[in-house]
DNA sequence: TTGCCTCGAGATCA
DNA sequence: CTCGAGGCAA
């Protein structure tokens, strides 16, 4: 059939849906579909046919993947519904509980419905449609806002651009996972092999450095997938009645549903499903860390509720953490804020859960004394909840002989000074405060943090050097800084020193809020601080409070009180939050 | 805790 | 070109 009897527009629709359709048997049903010769040859002659006639190109047009020009930064967005986070269980037993506590709770036990599906490891998406349309495209953030990831996420070839079919809500928010599939991610380390590119270490790194590039034509060679798992802000339609026919529709409005997602009731048939995934998990083309359980029925999850950040009415059950043995090359003790020593495992590398672990925190004496740790041990390693390495036995079997004692320090490693054991035993500290320059350098960090005095530049680099040479030797000492003095540091010309001295003049302008997160005080975290800023307006009145008078904040108890009470009671505290203020330091109120 | 991206500016070399 | 800092994600 010949084109030229179509209107442009009309064949530039017929392009846009014959791509549209080819991209979703292909990415969506994971069928086969055309060679990639003829898909490049229709999208050229769209191509073509837009640049001729600009103002009837299409929405759903597939060339608008890639147009896009790189941004200069990631603007935020507020999730309209929050982006909470899922418990985890570790094992069969834990798992039983969360079907049975939602059984419980719930009538006729035996018939209530769960959705099992994986859990992806990559990153969490929220895409929102109005009528239909892509709008925008968001991280997950810290659950309330995220960054706006429009342009890369339309790169994504798995994500509709307008939904398909109909009945889908005016405005409709779709959640889900993007990673970037195993065959990918091999491929785009051998390209990267090939042309000296650095590769990157695991496919769900990839996936997230791929959605930060500022550049959308960068993202869109990446290979990206998106699996959608549930919707969030519905308004203006109607979605089913459970989570397993919202999955389908979703499949039906063009998006790849995950086709391990089962619906099932019973102990058994949870512990079944487990058992069948785990054996498929290698022959998957994408990482999963575990198995989403999900209440099916919406009206049951609203029976079930949540608790603070966490829906009761689904569980995240994570497949045991991928161990590794490598050596204790020794223990390091890290002299904290507040003085008290933490041992840190220094391991010989080792490539485990996807990434190299070479340190790992030993929480406390108690922890080194129950796993029995001597230096030289082979350990057995892996990641805990995610991300934090832990150190989780020795193999005893393998000692030669050779293995040293952990020496405990008798004296800080930072200022020799002589230490106690707190009530416990189990911790050791430090007592010299401000004359040891660790905690010097520790509570400096804290000080200067985004969260607490947010001078811009001031990193652990210039934080060691600046107490290194005794130019700091307390947090109000950087008030004092001259650019002639920074000049003398290394990597600090004239442009980076006077750029300091200014962040530094800048950041003397905070709230009350803020300087008393900034001081450090014991259990005084951001909500705390910004609850004493709310009800006292200035030192001298927090410091005049009695401990009852303290606890009557919001979760402030006898603990907190005392820390609040004590600091303020101190005179070398009050003569430090007295040289602030005569340095310049203010908290302009609002009037 | 690690890995990734991005920016600005110092360091290095031609 | 390399480094430090900052920000983000899990």
């Amino acid at each position: 059939m010949s084109m030229s009897d179509l209107s442009p527009a009309e064949e530039m629709r017929q392009l846009s849906n014959e791509l549209n359709e080819h991209n979703y048997r292909y990415y969506v049903l994971a069928e086969p579909t055309v060679p990639d010769a003829e898909y490049d040859r229709l999208f050229q002659r769209l191509t073509a046919l837009e640049k001729a006639n600009p103002e009837l190109a299409r929405p759903d047009s597939p060339t608008q993947r890639v147009g896009a020009k790189p941004l200069d930064a990631f603007s935020q967005i507020k999730h309209r519904v929050p982006m909470l986070s899922l418990d985890n269980v570790f094992d069969a037993e834990q798992l039983s509980a969360f079907i049975t506590r939602c059984q419980e709770r719930l009538s006729a036990p035996e018939d209530i419905q769960f959705v099992a599906e994986p859990k992806f490891d990559g990153v969490a998406v929220s895409l929102f449609y109005r009528e239909g349309v892509l709008e925008y495209g968001a991280t997950r953030g810290d659950g309330e806002t995220g960054e706006d990831i429009t342009a890369n996420v339309k790169t994504v070839r798995s994500i509709p651009l307008v939904l398909r079919g109909e009945g889908f809500p005016q405005e409709l928010e779709v959640r889900g996972e993007i990673l970037m599939p195993k065959t990918a991610f091999r491929r785009l380390n051998e390209q990267a092999e090939v042309s000296g590119d650095k590769v990157f270490v695991n496919p769900r790194n990839a996936a997230s450095g791929s959605l930060r590039q500022l550049d959308s034509k960068i993202t869109a060679a990446r290979g990206l997938h998106m699996f959608a798992y549930s919707t969030g802000f519905v308004q203006g339609g109607e979605l089913p009645t459970n989570h397993y026919e919202t999955l389908l529709r979703l499949r039906d409005w063009g998006f790849a549903v995950s086709e391990e997602a089962e619906r099932f009731h019973g102990q058994v048939s949870a512990l079944d499903y487990r058992d069948r995934l785990a054996k498929k998990r290698e022959s998957l083309d994408y990482d999963i860390d575990g198995i989403v359980f999900k209440l099916d029925d919406y009206a049951d999850q609203e029976v079930m509720g949540f608790v603070s950040r966490a829906p009761r009415w689904a569980m995240a059950y994570k497949f045991p953490a991928e161990e590794a043995v490598t050596r204790l090359n020794g223990v390091d003790f890290q002299v904290g804020r507040t003085g008290v020593l933490t041992p840190v495992a220094r391991l010989e590398p080792v490539f485990v859960g996807g990434v190299t672990v070479s340190n790992a925190t030993l929480h406390n004496l108690d922890e080194i004394a129950r796993l029995g740790l001597k230096v030289g041990d082979s350990v057995i390693v892996h990641r805990a909840g995610d991300v934090i390495p832990k150190v989780s036995g020795v193999v005893v079997e393998r000692r030669s002989g050779d293995e040293s004692e952990i020496e405990i320090p008798a004296t800080c490693p930072a200022c020799q000074s002589e230490l106690a054991r707190d009530e416990s035993e189990a911790a050791l500290r430090c007592m010299s405060g401000w004359r040891c320059p660790a905690q010097v350098k520790e509570a400096l960090k804290h000080f200067v943090s985004r969260k607490a005095m947010d001078v811009d530049g001031m990193g652990d680099k210039l934080i060691d050097q600046l107490v290194d040479k005794s130019l700091v030797t307390n947090v109000a000492d950087i008030f004092r800084l001259r650019a002639e003095q920074l000049m003398l540091l290394e990597r600090m010309g004239e442009k980076s020193a006077l750029k300091l001295v200014n962040a530094i003049d800048n950041a003397k302008t905070t709230s009350l809020a803020r300087l008393l997160f900034a001081l450090g005080i014991r259990e005084v975290g951001e909500s705390t601080a910004r609850t004493l800023a709310a009800r006292f307006s200035d030192f001298d009145e927090i410091a005049a409070q009695s401990l009852e008078s303290l606890q009557t904040l919001d979760d402030v108890g006898p603990v907190v009180a005392g820390y609040i009470h004590e600091y303020f009671n101190d005179e070398n505290n009050l003569s430090l939050v007295n040289e602030l203020l005569s340095l310049g330091v203010v908290w302009p109120t609002p009037s």
